[in-house]
DNA sequence: TTGGTCATGTAATTCGTTACATGATTGA
DNA sequence: TCAATCATGTAACGAATTACATGACCAA
């Protein structure tokens, strides 16, 4: 069901298009909430029908853009203040620890080193993100936040990683 | 597609019925991969039909006991050494930080003060399991190092949240 | 004039959730 | 005997992915 709140989130900043959306999933919500084309299209389609958000402009090439109504803008605040956050499950990461059993010690400690070079990859991609990000608007501060959290959960993963594979014996 | 994977992962340890595997889906796998009733059984027929895993007793009251095929081993192992672990995405927890620039700074503290209460009880509770493991076949020794994770990953989450309660001006 | 980007939409399929439906066995 | 647990299955719906399909605009 977030999908729809993630959409209301983001034209709760400014007005945009289904393509301004998508390419803003693309980057700063990928991480977090990630959302295809197909779905993105279908969705505002159906929170303009409950007049969630409404059709603000049109421009060149079909452009619909959209802006959240006083509605959306309630709806949002109601899912952040009174509705509880889902835990965060299905790991495919580990889910796949697991059942390392059935693998040669080797073959784990290969796949836990696949998992730290992952890591790193993602504290990399998000360090360097970090620099590019400006602005002081409230989803620059939140979007920091956020990154900030991404950065802590990888350097999390990778030492986990490491005192894993030092756990497999020989 | 890993709900297929995590049955055959389970049933590599030991035969079992689809309420057996539900089981154990509620206790060991819960935190990692969730599954409901309908969707294991629904799965298990399906991979007996390709031959991944075959009925190997059948009890009273219906029960059908599964057993992982030769087959199905192959494929088990096929996807823990030769395809990539997704990335882990759509966490409502984070998905939400991005907009509290929508609600109030009293508001928005309140909502980090959830999730370092959300991660302390989460912590107490891997905690606890942790004592009841036993056991030192493969799974409890794989699961030891998964429960680990889950340990890590709430410490780091109370205490990015708290940092992040620092950095919301009054 | 043509390739890249902007721009939107639908169809088919799979995966996941909730609810419904049924019944056998067992131990107190 | 009766409640709890064991045990399986299906239907309906919603959410997500992949693929298909189309076309306007703009800059080189």
């Amino acid at each position: 069901m977030s999908l729809k709140h993630a959409l209301l989130g983001l034209l709760s900043e400014r007005p945009a298009s289904g393509y301004d959306l998508l390419k803003r999933f693309e980057t700063s919500l990928a991480n977090v909430w990630p959302a295809t084309q197909s779905q993105i299209y279908t969705e505002l389609t159906k929170l303009a029908g409950t007049g969630l958000i409404t059709v603000s402009a049109e421009g060149p090439r079909g452009r619909k853009e959209y802006a959240l109504t006083g509605e959306g803008l309630s709806e949002l605040r109601y899912w952040l203040t009174e509705t509880k956050p889902q835990r965060n499950t299905r790991s495919d990461v580990l889910l796949r620890v697991f059942f390392l059993g059935v693998l040669t010690p080797e073959q784990a400690r290969e796949y836990l080193a696949e998992l730290i070079e992952m890591s790193e990859q993602g504290y990399e991609h998000l360090r360097r993100l970090a620099e590019t990000v400006d602005g002081d608007d409230s989803l620059a501060v939140y979007g920091r936040i956020a990154l900030e959290y991404g950065l802590r959960f990888n350097a999390m993963r990778r030492e986990w990683a490491e005192w894993a594979a030092g756990r497999i014996g020989q």
